[in-house]
DNA sequence: CTGGCGATAGAACAAAGGTTTTATGGCGCA
DNA sequence: TGCGCCATAAAACCTTTGTTCTATCGCCAG
């Protein structure tokens, strides 16, 4: 039986500062830096603190080194810095596409996530992922299994990988967008594939394809 | 003009190890970490180096705490924690592969680097990557300008994703690897294709295909 | 009331880690 | 040949940072 009583303010926001510290920094604080964003009196409090959260299994403490303090999961693993995304549903052909707020909203629920490289958050900002069922985007170059991220909006400039809803045929699917006047022409990433035509009111763009990920093995 | 001439051997050495290190234990280095790393006899000379590193905006050095060398991307930005592997080629058909020591050995070229996500190294440990030119990949769902990663290995097991050297036809080439008693059956990723059949001593294998990365954008 | 316990405090100590000082060897170049 | 420069070296020095020691306070069960 762990633990898991209630948590004292101080200890918890010691924990919250961590975090903090260490995603905006790239190093772990010190006790110092901690004594003094939580206003505590002594190093020797926080010494206390921190052996107290080091019990419970909240962080793992290297003594031999400065600035030894590593964050954990709830498995007792090193928590990595790398952003992740939530894959809040998959995208077949035929399916509709699951409905996501930019906002953050109230998504509270589970959803499995994959991590991404940093970058991609600072240059696209909020993103989120689908996961590809079936080979029915196979002429995207997108496998079964495949993850694809995804930056929410409803315009896409010519040349664009983006994920349409398809109206009448009531299906999503992932081409390079070409918009050529009253119609608008999809295009399959593979080139040795044909694009297909239709009127521009049938398609809903929903978002911009930013990567795709595939895992071997 | 940004001074950009040769960099020493130990210099290059040193950013490495800051990079690595930093990767495998979300810390940055101390100044004795590397010089332990690096064998250097004195700390005074990884200042030095680190002094140089920093003048050349390779690196950002923060006096005033322990632990406070910043890794700096081109632009001057301060680097993630996510681990980076080397763009060490490029692979298309007919062209050579090149080799790469696992063991690190004289690396000391510019490399273009990728962004990962940091579970592949844990996961696979030292990697390296191949940029992908060409649409000769496109059976395997890689396209012109995608950049697979690599877990360099000789052997492989079945229906795994190799770089495979095709020897007669001296041409690289990214299937999925089965072994038929005397023959090998390399096949595409897409199966909408057809499987190559070649003999085993024709076939040699680079690495296995650990993933694929794709931007859009 | 009182001993135990969680939490806090102040101060000192000790180890880790950054910086400086001084000296040396190789090398190109005037 | 000797000056200047880059790179290396050894050792000390000093700040940062982790750890320990001792004492206090409030609270509560016995």
């Amino acid at each position: 039986m762990v633990t898991r009583k209630k948590m004292p303010d101080r200890r918890r926001r010691i924990l919250e500062f961590i975090q903090e510290f260490y995603f905006e920094n790239g190093i772990p604080p010190t006790v110092r830096d901690i004594q003094l964003a939580c206003e505590i009196s002594s190093t020797s409090v926080v010494d206390y603190n921190l052996k107290q959260l080091e019990g419970a299994g909240y962080l793992n403490r290297r003594r031999e080194v400065a600035r030894g303090i590593e964050l954990l999961d709830r498995d007792g693993e090193p928590v990595s810095s790398a952003p992740r995304v939530q894959i809040v549903g998959s995208i077949a052909a035929g399916e509709p596409i699951p409905v996501f707020s930019t906002e953050g909203g109230a998504a509270s629920e589970e959803f499995d996530t994959v991590e991404i490289s940093p970058d991609l958050p600072r240059r696209h900002g909020k993103l989120y992922a689908l996961s590809v069922k079936g080979t029915s985007m196979i002429d995207a170059l997108i496998d079964d299994g495949d993850v694809v991220v995804i930056k929410p909006t409803n315009e896409a400039g010519d040349g664009e990988m983006v994920v349409a809803w398809l109206k009448d045929e009531a299906e999503a699917t992932l081409k390079k967008f070409y918009r050529e006047g009253e119609r608008v022409r999809l295009q399959p990433a593979n080139s040795t594939m044909s694009p297909i035509y239709c009127a521009a009111e049938n398609v809903e763009v929903r978002g911009k394809v930013v990567t795709v990920l595939r895992k071997y093995g």
